[in-house]
DNA sequence: AATAGCTAATGGTCTGACCATCGGCAAATA
DNA sequence: TATTTGCCGATGGTCAGACCATTAGCTATT
């Protein structure tokens, strides 16, 4: 004798559905029927639709619009999703999180050196360009600088790598926006990042992937410096 | 005037949760309130709750047991969950993964000639002699390979990072053991690799972290070579 | 022709009910 | 006394029906 298995009603709908989407038969963009149909189709009550339907989304399969109906979604952030819950199983370690960060920029940095559009340089350049403008706006600047490193990530044309540096900068942007607010620190700190900046823009310009990892490197780790102080004290 | 968002029932729910899943204030394995008092505690009908209780049960944060309760999951469900998706993976994403792999061997490589302790040394050790063993048994000698790598990554004592490659690995996993199943490779390829491994575990022991990164880069081109043929064709 | 208002369809939410299962307790049994 | 049996309440799982907010598309007014 072995335990029989119990399937539960959403379960079995989930399986279905992602059946359906897997062979194709459901394509993205396309309409599911509505819920109430879907309920007599399944012969199953609404909430164990609902459930299956809502475990789809979370998935990322799937996207209910009021009024319009329930759509399977284009290729989707299945892989991103995933790897953003590990962030969440795990205590945020802010000292993990700040080296985790560490790695994925300089080696994004590496990456977009080779593969960075001719677009992907420009746009980089207009953020560096919003930073010098923002000298005296604290605001405008962190923003243009979160900006130029996205773009960075962005240039890898890896969605996963963009995704997991988005996510750990966001976890760490809080504190990243602490550090940089110290007021003493604030003029000669902003020049000097913009410079560090500058010079990531000039070895990505250059196709020179080395480069780009160390200065990328140097600079996170002279604009995070008394951040990796705050985290160990 | 910008668009004012709509945060779903379910949703603020799933976020509360998680919430207090991160802050640790529920811990794996504790219960939770039964489904009909959230419903009182968070002023919402059952069928929002469930439907959010669903979702994060599909994430595999929570874990519901009929006539007990609904439970907090112990940490490393999501993997498995993950495997489910792999057919989710398109090439484009495989090759991004693949290329994130490399990233996160490589350095954790780095990261764990510095840090290793001489128990993580022997762990490696032991992991090793595990593939020599299973040099014949193809399930042993991958097992043992797994193993090796999670103890590098553990050996960087990043939990962040571990948890990176962890679920990193598990979804490539299926390709990874499909690509080494190649019978007409079967032997060369596991001698190769194995000697492989003991040129990174020298490194690590030697403290010499560059080596060690490029003994792991070199390793994994090597070991992935028809997976990465696989991926583009 | 353009706009305002109406209507039906749809996803989102709530409620109450019933079922199957599980844990714990008490009674029956050896 | 120790073990088994049966029962009961609690719980998650499912169902059905209702109401709401939003949307698209139609209609009639301007």
């Amino acid at each position: 004798m072995r335990p029989v298995q119990r399937t539960s009603v959403s379960d079995a709908i989930i399986a279905q559905i992602t059946d359906l989407i897997e062979r194709n038969v459901l394509k993205p963009g396309d309409r599911l029927p509505p819920e109430r149909e879907l309920c007599k189709r399944f012969q199953v009550g609404r909430s164990s639709l609902r459930e299956a339907l809502r475990s789809l989304s979370m998935m990322g399969l799937l996207e209910g619009r009021v009024g319009e109906g329930t759509f399977v979604c284009d290729k989707g952030q299945y892989v991103e999703r995933a790897l953003q819950w590990g962030f969440l199983l795990d205590r945020k370690k802010l000292q993990d999180l700040s080296e985790t960060r560490m790695m994925l920029e300089s080696q994004n940095a590496y990456l977009a050196a080779e593969r960075a559009t001719p677009a992907d340089l420009a746009a980089m350049a207009d953020a560096l360009a919003g930073m010098a403008e923002g000298l005296a706006d604290a605001g405008r600047f962190l923003a243009c600088d979160l900006q130029f490193h996205l773009l960075i990530a962005r240039a890898t044309h890896n969605s996963i790598l963009y995704s997991l540096l988005e996510t750990t900068r966001s976890y760490l942007q809080e504190w990243i926006k602490e550090s940089l607010a110290e007021p003493s620190l604030a003029g000669p700190r902003a020049e000097l990042s913009l410079a560090e900046h500058r010079q990531i823009l000039a070895a990505l310009q250059r196709r020179d992937a080395e480069a780009a990892r160390q200065a990328m490197a140097a600079h996170i780790r002279s604009s995070s410096g008394d951040l990796a102080e705050k985290v160990r004290g």
